[in-house]
DNA sequence: CGCCGCCTTGACTCCCTTCAATGCGAGTGG
DNA sequence: CCACTCGCATTGAAGGGAGTCAAGGCGGCG
């Protein structure tokens, strides 16, 4: 479907996980099962038993922790190459939704570990996947702690942007309640950044799921921090 | 100095890392060299290069980012036997700090890396300890994310009270500011909140460092999200 | 004692949320 | 082709939670 996050790979940017051509190498393919999820299915959900873990092969998937009055933060996003779905425990601790239709390759959990440790190659594919995922992590908690709504979202967009390889016509494969989710915002402060950045002339939207970003500078200018931090209203 | 954490690792809880003697048993223990910080000063700064990464001996020492306005987010505190400063590129993500006076453990990077990959039984080790502590970055962008300052302080407290695995004369290694930088608020919301604590009758404090929990399923009760918010002020 | 760093409290402001209404595009059926 | 509907997105108005600014309070130490 949509080439969301695709570009990320073939261009090397974080993103990038281990290959299924090395997991084929370390026999693993022969354990893996391939499965279909339409859109807005739940592949799993918080706390039940995590027997597989997932690789996306087509479509975007969500990961997310819903809390006791409902209100969701998605974790993360995952497109074509990337791992999800794994933990020190055999429980899954988000729930995951597949944004588009999907194409998931599932690995069972304990071979997938133990042939990972086995192979210094794989270790070490494996291990920089993981410190650069927590590196990820750690990006989001300067953003959910420390930054305006506005920077958020520039964020946001910025990091699409880079994703997607260009500045014309970047997609969100996800809605607008899936991007409050994931910054720690409300639908309406993520449509009202964005109206804010248009009226800027920062960004241009020719409908709600495309963007462009004419002025680059001076949304990372926004990003960054700005010294006037640039709020909202 | 304070015993902040060690019961954590002693318990078995999160927080306990590749063991030293582990280490020792790859022939690490070699290269590896030892450093004393006093309270309060920096180990190495986000950006530097990183020929090491570490791991705590005694100690407290927290892990930060600055923004360009001065502000900081700190990514988390690191207690003994807990490994920090690594990366999948060989550069400080960081700005690593001294809370108390510390004794650090400093391996060389790539040796490390060359030699965990080498070793299914590290291999594995190390890769449930990135794996959980992605899962506790996780948790804390739910926290920064979707939680009231109330919520974010009873959650802060019950880890502490975890870690040292008492509820009594709990101890804050860190200071306010530390405390506010960590969960995404001002010190004087941080002060405000453990005030409201304190009027409820949930917790005490004999002194602004030493608190104890004589309601802790009030607390867990606020921490879990409690139907009403229960808002501050 | 008096200084100094850290902590606490108060008053006010403001960004973001909440609540509510409207817009808009896609799909459907008459 | 158009009326209708449904989900999603946008905009407006009002209120509240946490930030900001400012003034003490408290404990440790020379």
């Amino acid at each position: 479907m949509s080439a969301l996050f695709e570009p990320s790979l073939s261009a090397g940017l974080p993103g990038a996980d281990v290959l299924a051509a090395d997991l084929d190498d370390a026999g693993l393919a022969a354990t893996a099962c391939v499965k279909r999820i339409k859109a807005g299915e739940t592949l799993y959900v918080e706390g039940e038993a995590a027997p597989y873990c997932y690789q996306v092969v087509s479509g975007v998937v969500k990961e997310y922790n819903t809390l006791e009055d409902g209100r969701r933060q998605v974790a993360d996003f995952y497109g074509v190459g990337e791992l999800f779905g794994i933990s020190e425990v055999a429980e899954q601790l988000h729930t995951a939704e597949a944004i588009t239709n999907c194409v998931v390759r599932c690995y069972p959990r304990d071979a997938f570990i133990r042939t990972i440790a086995r192979s210094p190659r794989l270790s070490r594919h494996f291990l920089n996947t993981l410190m650069s995922r927590l590196h990820r992590a750690r990006e989001r908690m300067v953003m959910l702690g420390r930054m305006s709504a506005l920077q958020r979202i520039s964020v946001f967009l910025i990091r699409l942007s880079k994703e997607q390889a260009t500045r014309e016509d970047v997609h969100f494969a996800m809605n607008r309640q899936d991007i409050a989710d994931h910054l720690g915002l409300t639908i309406e402060t993520v449509c009202r950044a964005l109206t804010d950045l248009k009226k800027r002339g920062v960004i241009t939207m020719k409908s709600a799921r495309y963007f462009s970003i004419p002025k680059l500078h001076a949304l990372e200018h926004i990003a960054g921090g700005a010294q006037n931090p640039n709020r909202l209203h």
